[in-house]
DNA sequence: ACCTATTGATAAGT
DNA sequence: TACTTATCAATAGGT
């Protein structure tokens, strides 16, 4: 239609591929209108052009992804859906692997452990005892920690003592202070702290000369509160 | 074009409808064709006839939901991206209490638990004891059900012994059998099986009265082969 | 599905 | 990009 037959090919000439572009544009839109609107039915129109820019037309009442449920429908639920059905199955895998995690850490915990069979109850146990013996070893790296904190305090006070003892004696020189002085070390504790946990670490030393399974750190009762986090 | 000029309104006579729809399906992937040759340009055309049929066109190598991805780009992603979204979202909150969960597990399981500090190695502690105690229990209960058995295999190969005794006695009367023939009852097992099953039984025995924590079944050594199976 | 008169679309020119 | 117009293409209505 036009002044001349025109191949069907490619038009080399930019401008011209441009004109026909928008002429044919229009007109392919006027004719997905006409055929909605004449034989009622639903029409999906999108182009992109070569330079890149985007139109659609949609027939009333329809949006590009409304169609897309139809299209999907009426394929048989592929393309885009894959990546859907991809994230699906992404989340059954992953609440698959929560579930037997959480089974796991139940079993562990001693819940849920009725209907298994001794054979399962044992590797459960050992896991168990590995776990225990693991976190009373850390526990007893932390009390190491804390007798020496301990001396160390101590040394620092009979050190304190014997300079006060020094002062005392050189009579109206007791004012006068050490350049260095002694600082409350490691712990970042105050005293009444420092007391309670000597009590923990006496308890716990009692314990572990009297029984190869060492006596339980809760077994000492509620939270110690030592400043344990700076000794870390 | 044609016979008479027409007006863009639906058309009431079925037939003609269906004629028309036909006619102008054809004509406009056509066009979609040509304007996608010789232009240069993506076209998708999706087409759904009032009588449900759908049709589509998709200029070369491409596809409706690749195009999608464009009209997405495009629009500024909306509409059935929010479904990906949610189910993104979704996937994220189960990875991350996986995590939380892996987390608790590997500190059960005594791992990962340098940089916890004494107050969170308090109830580590005792939620494993909670659980070993648990575990033992159950294997407590199995023991219990083993002895039983135990102790009526004996009353059993007792009565044989007595019965056999009277069968010696009496002579030529030997090869009568009982009517009701002793069975080897609820183990399922055989001798050999039973044998290392007292073992098992005289070692537990031993730790329980010696031992305040009872020793570990695991200490007992490799998988026992006894048919607990069917004892539970 | 084919035919064809007629309208519609549009290529090229401005 | 818009208008014009000669020409080709699509198609309505009939068969």
């Amino acid at each position: 239609m036009g002044r001349g037959k025109v191949e069907i090919k490619r038009i080399e000439n930019a401008t011209n591929r441009q004109v026909t572009y928008s002429k044919r544009k229009n007109g392919i839109i006027k004719k997905a209108r006409e055929i909605s609107v004449l034989c009622n039915a639903r029409v999906c129109l999108v182009i992109f052009s070569s330079a890149g820019k985007m139109i659609e037309f949609c027939s009333d009442s329809t949006t590009l992804p409304s169609m897309l449920e139809e299209y999907q429908k009426h394929t048989g639920r592929r393309m885009w859906d894959a990546k859907h059905e991809g994230l699906n199955a992404e989340i059954d895998r992953v609440k698959k692997e929560n579930d037997n995690l959480l089974i796991e850490l139940r079993h562990l915990k001693g819940e849920d452990i009725t209907p298994m069979s001794p054979f399962e109850l044992i590797p459960l146990e050992e896991t168990l005892e590995r776990g225990l013996s693991s976190v009373r070893e850390k526990q007893m790296e932390y009390l190491k920690k804390l007798r020496e904190t301990g001396r160390k305090l101590e040394d620092e006070k009979r050190h304190l003592n014997l300079f006060l003892g020094e002062i005392a004696m050189n009579g109206a020189d007791a004012t006068e202070l050490p350049s260095e002085p002694f600082v409350f070390a490691a712990t970042g504790g105050n005293r009444h702290e420092w007391s309670r946990s000597t009590e923990v670490d006496r308890h716990y030393q009692e314990n572990e000369s009297n029984c190869p399974a060492p006596m339980p750190f809760s077994f000492l009762g509620q939270p110690i509160q030592l400043d344990l986090q700076n000794s870390k």
